[in-house]
DNA sequence: TGTACATCAGTGAACGCGCGTTCACTGATGTAC
DNA sequence: TGTACATCAGTGAACGCGCGTTCACTGATGTAC
């Protein structure tokens, strides 16, 4: 409960610093960052990085880590701006913050959603952050249960497919029908795949548009999982 | 028109053997590919592949345009082996077949859709192949559009992308509407997306019923377009 | 059919570079008495 | 309040490595007469 020592908070703000240095070089060197790099954009001598990281590998996980923390904390905070009735509206705000936040930040979503680094194996602690966003989005789907639109099914849920969801549902005690899930998921895929598009140039020369086409198509996965408009 | 000589003979072979040894390489390196790695498994020196390729660039640009030509020519194959007529077994056949040789060629595909290059930038060139698959699927809503179901729009296409989609139809002379082709690039992105997550290893730990997962929302998609189960 | 010359594939050394990481060091900051 | 010692941040040299690319070379294959 004591104030920091004079040491402990440069040594934070030092850290800190490293970081943003980093998260700047991953524009320049993708994947691969260069440790000599980030030293040289600091006026620092390389080693000296090893008195804050053990290793080129742990800096890059704690800059992974905290990408998915920013991309999370990002959708919550502009899901919380949105009356929690309106469903619709919340699952749109989560939708358009993912965007944002991508192409605010287009070196780290890489390194999130792009191939996975060679050499680079993520540890464990990367699966629950990573799920931020599918989570915060099944949620808006179960506060919502009560006023959502049956799900027209021509063809239904494989039941092994079913199975998945089941053990999902179960696992966050949540109630929503497997039905409704899988529409979530839906949302979710197409939600990546458009940003994925978008940010990695892929729509480059195609669709011009590119917020009005988002947001119709993220509507339209509103549609699907049945929230009211 | 007179055969080739030995040499032109032994030279393409020796062409097409960098290649595949570069193509298992990308395992290794990911997208910064190593010359010194391909001419080490191939028990050459590296200065040799320079009697093939003037430099590492063009060797990667080769790569990643056979590589969609490869994944093209994997889904016409597939469509080609379906009846004409039944246009939502051709869908799917193609939906398949990306998912397929995705799985086959996981380096690969990561070249094409995952993040980019950082310090490479893609020649023109590569724009027509990468669009491959999104016109077969294009071209199987029109050669169905006499069957398609009428599309339930909630909302109408927002009028910019309206006009994205009036330049790229008329690009290709093709009398499809507006509204389907929408619906058409939904289920490209959901394909799209839906193979990252996979290949990329997002999906791990959730779904586990890959290939029924797979199949039940190509087949929502399909259902979007309003392809005649 | 045989000879003389041109073409070309592959070699091996070299250049110049950047990288991650270790290590003994120095000087400043913190702590105990 | 002042001194003695411990902690720690940053330095700079070094190790050992891999990389893309150039270049003069050699020996084999092709071509012209």
């Amino acid at each position: 409960m004591s104030a920091p020592s004079l040491r402990a908070r440069v040594r934070a703000e030092m850290t800190e610093e490293i970081k943003a240095s980093a998260r700047r070089r991953l524009a320049v060197d993708g994947a691969n960052l260069s440790l000599r790099g980030v030293a040289r954009d600091m006026g620092i001598v390389a080693s000296a990085l090893y008195r804050y990281f053990p290793s080129r590998d742990d800096l890059l996980t704690v800059l992974i880590m905290e990408a998915y923390q920013a991309l999370g904390d990002a959708a919550a905070a502009a899901e919380a701006q949105i009356p929690a009735h309106e469903s619709r509206r919340r699952w749109l705000a989560v939708c358009s913050a993912v965007r944002a936040w991508a192409a605010a930040h287009p070196a780290e979503y890489g390194l999130l959603y792009g191939s996975p680094v060679p050499g680079y194996d993520a540890p464990k602690d990367t699966v629950t952050p990573a799920a931020a966003v599918v989570l915060l989005l099944a949620q808006i789907a179960e506060a919502a249960a009560d006023t959502l639109a049956p799900i027209p099914a021509p063809t239904p849920l494989p039941a092994p497919v079913r199975a998945d969801f089941r053990i999902l549902i179960e696992q966050q005690a949540s109630e929503l029908p497997e039905e409704v899930l899988d529409r979530v998921f839906v949302g979710w895929t197409q939600l990546f795949g458009l940003v994925n598009f978008e940010i990695f140039g892929r729509l480059d020369g195609t669709i011009e548009a590119r917020t009005e086409y988002f947001d119709y198509h993220m509507n339209l996965m509103a549609d699907l999982v049945g929230l009211p408009s």
